[in-house]
DNA sequence: AAATAAAATGAACGTCGTTCATTTTTTATT
DNA sequence: AATAAAAAATGAACGACGTTCATTTTATTT
C-alpha cells in the first residue's frame, strides 16, 4: 500500500505548510489580525481546503502551540550542559525571557490565549502536556538545588510557581506593552534590571 | 443655562450606563463573547446610540479599564492603615491577587489586552496613567522598605518591577487557567503556596 | 477508458464592528 | 400653542469574519 502511505505523507505535508502559513502571517501582523482566508491565500488553497485538515481555528492555533513549545525546548538546549542546578535556573530565567521577547505572538499563545486551553477541553486527554514538560523541567531544577542544600525551608512546587510566575510576569509587561508606557526611569533597561533582581533574588533565597 | 447643564449630565448618565451594561455582559460572558449589539440590547438601545457616545469598541474598553483601575484603588484601601512598609508590600500582594481573582474579567482588560493601549496612541496623551499611579504606590511603598533599611543592594525601580512581575505573572497563569491544566500536587492550594513563598523571599532579601 | 474514491473548491450563511441618511424627540422662537 | 431649529436616537446597509457543504476537480482503481 505505498499510494496509502503517500498520500498520508502528503496530507502531512499539507497540514504542515498550512502552520507554516498560518505561523509566518501570525509573526508578521499578529495573531488577532490573521484571518482563515489569509492563510489560505497566503499558501494558495482555498478557504475549504483549511476546514478540511483542521476543525477550525482553534486547532491551528493549539497545532502551533504546540510547535511554539518545541521552539521554546530548543532554547533551552543550550541549559542542559550547565551542571550546577542553581546556575542552570539563573540562566533558565534568561532564556525563557529571551524566547518571549523573541517570540511573543508565540508566547502569547502558548502562555496567555484561551484558544490552546479551550481546544483542550473538546479533546479527549484534557491535561496541558506541553505545559506539564515545560514546568516539570524548573521543578526538577529546584529540586536539585533543594537537594544540594540550597533554598532551605522553600516547597519544591510553590517555589518554581513563583519562580515561573516571576519571569512570565515580566515577560507578559513587555510583551503587552506595559512596560513602555509606564514611567521607568530607564524603560530600555529595566527588563534586564529586573532580571538582575531577580539573579540576587536567588542567592539569598 | 440650566438645560445646557442637564444636557451634559444627561449625556454623562447614558455614557456611564452604556459603560455599566458593558462591564456587567463582560463579566457575565467573556469580553471577547460580548458585542456591541449585546450592549446596546442590554440597556434597550440601539446600536447606533453607542457609537454616537464612543468612537468605537476600543474606546469603551479603555474606559472600562480606567474603571478597573478605580475599583483596584479600593481594594488597595486597606493597605493604607498598615504603618510598615515591608508589612504593606507583602499584603499588596495579597491584595493584588485577590482583585485578580475576583475581576479577572478587568484585570486581563487592565494589564493584558491591547485594546486600552491601542487607545493611548490614537489619543493626544500617551502616557499609561492609570499604570503609572498603580505601580508608583509599589515603588513608593519600596522606597520607604530601603529607607528603612530593608532591601540591601537593591534598586527601587528594578525590585518594584520584580515584585509587580512576580504577583502579575502569578495572577496570569490563574487566570489564564494555565495553574489548574499543569498537574500541580495542590492544584487548589498554589496560588496561596505561592503567595506564601512570595511572604519568604522579601523576609530574605 | 470508465467507474470510483479522494481532495479541493467557493458560494452562501449568520454574525461581527462600524457608518450614516433618516426619523424621532427635545428645545427655542414666534 | 404652533412652528422652526437643533439634538438625539435609530436601524438598514457595508465589508469582513469563521464556518459549512453541495459541487467540481483531480487521482486512483478497475
Amino acid at each position: 500500500m505505498s499510494t496509502i502511505d503517500r498520500k498520508a505523507k502528503e496530507k502531512e505535508a499539507l497540514k504542515a505548510l498550512i502552520l507554516k502559513g498560518a505561523k509566518k502571517l501570525f509573526v508578521e501582523k499578529g495573531i488577532e489580525q490573521t484571518t482563515i482566508r489569509n492563510i489560505a491565500e497566503e499558501i494558495n488553497y482555498s478557504v475549504g481546503t483549511v476546514y478540511v485538515y483542521f476543525k477550525d481555528k482553534n486547532d491551528i492555533l493549539h497545532d502551533l502551540h504546540t510547535i511554539g513549545f518545541q521552539e521554546l525546548d530548543s532554547y533551552f538546549m543550550e541549559l542542559y550542559t550547565i551542571e550546577d542546578p542553581k546556575e542552570r535556573l539563573k540562566k533558565m530565567g534568561f532564556t525563557y525571557i529571551k524566547f518571549a521577547i523573541e517570540n511573543s505572538e508565540m508566547y502569547d499563545l502558548m502562555f496567555n490565549l484561551k484558544a490552546p486551553i479551550e481546544f483542550l477541553k473538546d479533546s479527549e486527554n484534557e491535561d496541558w502536556d506541553e505545559g506539564c514538560t515545560a514546568f516539570g523541567l524548573v521543578k526538577k531544577t529546584i529540586e536539585e538545588c533543594i537537594n544540594k542544600g540550597y533554598f532551605k525551608g522553600h516547597s519544591v512546587e510553590p517555589l518554581a510557581f513563583m519562580v515561573w510566575s516571576l519571569v512570565h510576569g515580566m515577560c507578559c509587561l513587555e510583551i503587552h506593552q506595559r512596560i513602555k508606557n509606564v514611567n521607568f526611569t530607564n524603560p530600555d533597561t529595566i527588563l534586564y534590571d529586573g532580571y538582575n533582581e531577580y539573579l540576587k533574588m536567588i542567592e539569598k533565597l
